[in-house]
DNA sequence: ATGGCATCGTGTCGATGA
């Protein structure tokens, strides 16, 4: 089973983007983020067309997480929202059970410019998500906690770290709380196959970034330890950064064996 | 220290992102 994750920076805007890697790459599940746009626009029919279902948790103009799945799969729909805040209106996690596997989907907060009140709320929201795995993974089922984490968890995540020391997904605290994460015994399943390779996610958009590849890793898939068992292969779409109109970031996907 | 570039909305610029 191939599962991806992709923030593609506006799912209506990019949407021929989308299109294009989803028949390409064909995924059975992929993780959306920055989704951008109210739940009324989303493009369902779009991605039915090509043979995806979706669920989704929008909101207008910003944020907003998804996950399709090729049609054929059973869909059960656990949660939308990152519990522990009933007065957080930002759209950034939806979680679901596919093919018996639970697929968390997640966007957490960037936190610029920090510090500041925008990184305060980057890690409240952090705590919140330690507490939520720390809940899954005692679970003892297969878990997939994906998506955007706006965390370089290691100078080797950086093309050039000295860039990004002041910069909130480079900070030590969203670092340390990842560190957390490995912790709880989830597994970094693009640092578990690539220990020693600088792999980036994310390229600005400006100063020719992609082309001279000063990029930085932020989407992770964090696996629960049953599943690190099965995980078979991954990587990163890079060559969808060079598309036009195109995300900054890139699709990453991981295959796992079995059903 | 700043901007570079791109998204969205009801706009023709501001807020946001990283």
């Amino acid at each position: 089973m191939k599962i991806a994750t992709y923030n593609v920076n506006g799912v209506n805007g990019r949407l021929p983007v989308l299109l294009r890697w989803l028949k390409e790459a064909k995924p059975d599940i992929a993780c959306l983020q920055e989704l951008k746009t109210s739940d009324e626009k989303f493009p369902e029919q779009s991605l039915k067309e090509i043979g995806y279902s979706s669920i989704w948790h929008g909101q207008k103009s910003w944020n907003g997480v998804a996950i399709l799945t090729k049609d054929g799969y059973e869909v059960e729909e656990i949660e939308k929202g990152l519990p522990g805040d009933p007065e957080d209106v930002q759209s950034r996690y939806i979680e679901a059970k596919i093919n018996g596997v639970i697929i968390a989907c997640l966007y957490l907060p960037n936190g610029n410019p920090a510090p500041g009140s925008k990184f305060d709320y980057k890690m409240t929201w952090f705590k919140r998500l330690l507490t939520k795995a720390g809940r899954l993974i005692k679970l003892n089922l297969p878990v997939v906690l994906v998506g955007d984490y706006n965390v370089v968890p290691t100078e080797m995540d950086a093309h050039k770290p000295e860039r990004w020391v002041n910069d909130a997904v480079f900070f030590p605290e969203p670092r340390a709380a990842f560190q957390k994460l490995l912790k709880q015994g989830w597994i970094d399943a693009i640092r578990e196959l690539y220990p020693d390779q600088k792999m980036f996610t994310y390229w600005d958009y400006f100063g020719n970034a992609f082309k001279r590849d000063a990029g930085i890793r932020m989407d992770h898939f964090l696996l629960s330890p049953d599943l690190g068992k099965r995980l078979i292969a991954g990587g990163i779409d890079k060559h969808v950064r060079a598309w036009e109109k195109t995300s900054d970031h890139a699709p990453v996907w991981i295959e796992i064996s079995g059903k």
